[in-house]
RNA sequence: GCCACCGUAGCUCAAUUGGCAGAGCAGCGGUUUUGUAAACCGCAGGUUGCGGGUUCGAGUCCCGCCGGUGGCUCCA
């Protein structure tokens, strides 16, 4: 006998061999006949599995809970796939699990799938959900089951088997065992028919290389989501409809923020007025913070000699997402391939084609014959012979990241640890020459502009100064109402992209997890994510259409302290090493002013909106005192527009509106006539008439306390 | 960078199997003096992203490029 314990605590026997769908009568005849899939000791199961252990705790997945939708997106994985392979026979099918919001299937087939093959899918499919054939698992031997799949011939299924784990394989037929239908190898679990699975849809179809690895093939991705209901699904289209109509590339533009430009390259943003009044609102709320919070601010400029980049580590490691470097002239531009060659090249010596180099770039230049390449000396001293030729006319780097020049700024004078910690911000534009494939509106950008901070500071300091920073990052979220975000200590993998000792990084990594466990706030570790000089916590906020961007980051540096020979007398008289923190709480200006268009749907705050108020004439018998309460609002540093043109004021309130301009002031006879103005809300509440004093007060405290709403009558 | 899709006026969209490039809004000029999301009349607006090719004829078919978009890879 097998003892079932069930969630309400009741426990029912049942002989062992029972499936679980043989039992469900037994709990509930709606569970039983709505349940898609089982979790058995937590291990979600399908509705076949028969019970064999003593004691079980059971829980039936319906239809309404996540668990449950998986099981069924992965259901409909499968019935895509046969669907396909059904049109296209020669597909050879590779991968296809459920993920966030519906299921993915990657195949690899010559014939490239384009929307308009998705009906016809979609057709097939429909087909086979109206048939409601059951998924039949059955199990194999390991090596049965290799046989028989390199049979088939399905590398991708042969690599797949070979990566999962356990003596038996599982396949799923959709239909009854040996009945000859479509099959897949699966390890499950599914749904107990195809008619299970209420309403799917091909949503779209994408490149994915083979393994993740961009050196594989490229196979084709085709997305699709499942629902237990039409309705369900219904639901969800409308409601990736409606998030759509919030994306920052279509409202940004339209709302004047800001416009991009193929004639001035791609990824290179152009802020219109409104947008950089956003942009300096911003700036401002965050300057009264760093105030607040100690720093200090600096200045510098866009561009460096390369060998600072080469000092700090960012080139060449990140050669092919930075610009080119600018030379002035042709024998520095050699010697820089000379220097990559060599540093890419032998330990012990020269390679014979950083000989030849050298020897070409000598023939032109006496100087350097005379001098001779020092090929047979170590790599590190062939570097430094290079960096002392290039010193004269080395060429400039538009810059990646701006702690370089911040750096510089604390080494240009003896530091005492009185002085520490050193917080030095800067809004630093950076350059990036990211991949065509990545660039897109202005979550990633080739130019951007960081709220940025580099903190020097002791050992001993480094966890307030940490904690501080999150503590900043948090906050700006907050006011922003941006709620949804997620926390990842971003630590290092096993990768060679990284600089400095292991001590270094053990240090840093341990501060960071620190800062993590002590904040309070839920974090996840991201393997693989950190920096190339440190770990960091970064925090995550999803776009309209679900993608997840990093925005405030916190990072710790034991690495380019070192690298720069950084230092600061102590209590002890002695030189000692400081400890950099870099931060950035909305990170790209650009990126976050993405989120926050879309976190708003481009209806900012009072205190953010471009335009706070517009004064609005019914007639030009009320334009002069119009303009009045312009100028007062204007005196009262309101950011306000005047429209006294000839439309009738219901064209100026829609127009007023559609920028999302928080307050129209609509002024007609009776208003001049009392002195006063009427108020109507972008929301299309008209608060009515009100002093012109009352009405600027009110617009004052909501921007000094940052209100998020507007507000009511 | 890779795979795919898209590109007609500033914006939203039309244009039969390849057969004269059009409308609304925005803009400009008038008329109207207006009361809470679109007044009326008129005018102008285009090398159909760019460049080649096929054809008697290309917005439409083919090739290359540019740009945008969705993924993949990357993201200091």
């Amino acid at each position: 006998m097998v003892s079932v314990r069930l969630p309400d605590g009741k426990t029912l026997e049942v002989a062992a061999g029972t499936s679980v769908a043989e039992l469900l009568p037994r709990v509930h005849s709606r569970v039983a006949r709505d349940a898609l899939a089982a979790r058995i000791n937590g291990r979600v199961v399908d509705l076949a599995t028969r019970l064999n252990d003593p004691q079980v705790e059971l829980e039936a997945l319906m239809p309404s809970e996540a668990g449950a939708l998986e099981v069924l997106r992965h259901s409909a994985a499968h019935v895509m796939a046969e669907a396909i392979c059904a049109l296209w026979p020669q597909t050879r099918l590779v991968y296809g699990p459920p993920v966030e919001n519906g299921f993915y299937y990657d195949i690899d087939l010559d014939h490239s799938l384009t929307p308009d093959d998705f009906a016809r899918i979609e057709a097939k499919m429909a087909e086979i959900v109206a048939a409601d054939r059951p998924f039949t698992r059955y199990e194999m031997p390991r090596s049965a089951a290799m046989e028989k799949l390199r049979r088939e011939g399905n590398i991708y299924k042969i690599d797949n088997a070979e990566r999962a784990e356990g003596d038996t394989l599982s396949f799923y037929v959709t239909g009854a065992a040996d009945s000859g239908c479509w099959e897949d190898l699966c390890r499950g679990p599914h749904v107990p028919s195809t008619g299970r699975i209420g309403a799917i849809k091909v949503m779209q179809v994408a490149g994915a290389y083979w393994h993740g690895d961009a050196s594989k093939q490229m196979l084709q991705r085709v997305y699709g989501t499942a629902f237990a209901t039409k309705k369900e699904l219904a639901v969800y289209l409308a409601q990736v409809e409606e998030a759509r109509k919030r994306d920052h590339r279509k409202i940004g533009p339209e709302l004047g923020l800001f416009a991009t430009d193929p004639m001035v390259g791609t990824g290179l943003i152009l802020w219109k007025p409104r947008g950089a009044v956003l942009r300096l609102t911003l700036e401002a709320f965050i300057r009264e913070e760093l105030l607040r919070r100690g720093y200090q601010p600096v200045f510098t400029p866009h561009i460096g000699k390369l060998d600072l980049y080469r000092t700090s580590g960012h080139f060449p490691y990140y050669k092919d997402s930075q610009y080119p470097p600018l030379y002035e002239s042709d024998r520095a531009r050699l010697l820089n391939a000379l220097w990559e060659l060599a540093r890419t090249g032998g330990a012990a010596g020269a390679t014979p084609a950083e000989v030849e180099l050298f020897a070409q770039i000598a023939r032109q230049h006496p100087d350097l014959q005379a001098a001779g390449y020092p090929a047979d000396l170590p790599v590190e001293e062939r570097l430094r012979r290079i960096r002392q030729w290039l010193a004269a006319e080395d060429g400039y780097l538009l810059r990646p990241m701006n702690c370089p020049h911040h750096i510089r700024i604390y080494g240009s004078e003896a530091r005492s640890y009185r002085d520490l910690p050193v917080r030095l911000a800067e809004f630093g534009t950076v350059y990036r020459f990211e991949q065509s494939g990545e660039v897109g509106g202005l979550t990633r950008v080739r130019g951007m502009t960081q709220d940025d901070a580099h903190i020097f500071c002791t050992a001993d300091q480094l966890a307030d100064e940490l904690a501080g920073c999150v503590d900043m990052a948090k906050h700006v979220l907050d006011v922003m109402g941006l709620t949804q975000y997620r926390v990842r200590a971003s630590l290092r993998d096993e990768g060679d992209k990284y600089v400095g000792s292991t001590e270094n990084w053990q240090k840093a990594e341990a501060a960071i997890l620190d800062v993590c466990r002590n904040s309070g706030m839920e974090w996840f570790i991201g393997r693989g994510e950190a920096a190339f000089y440190g770990p960091k916590i970064d925090f995550l906020v999803k776009d309209c259409i679900g993608r997840e961007w990093q925005l405030g980051t916190v990072q710790c540096d034991y690495n380019l302290p070192e690298r720069f020979e950084l230092r600061y007398i102590g209590a002890d008289n002695r030189e000692h090493r400081p400890v950099m923190v870099h931060r950035a709480p909305l990170g790209s200006i650009e990126r976050f002013c993405g989120i926050l268009i879309e976190h708003f749907a481009g209806a900012f705050p009072l205190w953010l909106a471009p335009v706070q108020a517009c004064v609005c004439t019914v007639s030009e018998k009320s334009a002069d005192y119009a303009r009045q309460v312009f100028r007062l609002c204007q005196q009262a540093n309101l950011r306000v527009e005047l429209d006294d043109s000839g439309e009738r004021i219901g064209s100026k309130i829609r127009t007023a509106t559609l920028l999302k301009t928080p307050y129209v002031l609509v002024i007609g006879e009776q208003e001049a006539a009392e002195g006063r103005v009427n108020v109507r809300t972008r929301d299309g509440r008209q608060l009515g008439s009100c002093g012109i004093a009352e009405f600027l007060a009110g617009c004052a405290a909501q921007i000094a306390t940052r209100s998020l709403e507007l507000p009511g009558a």
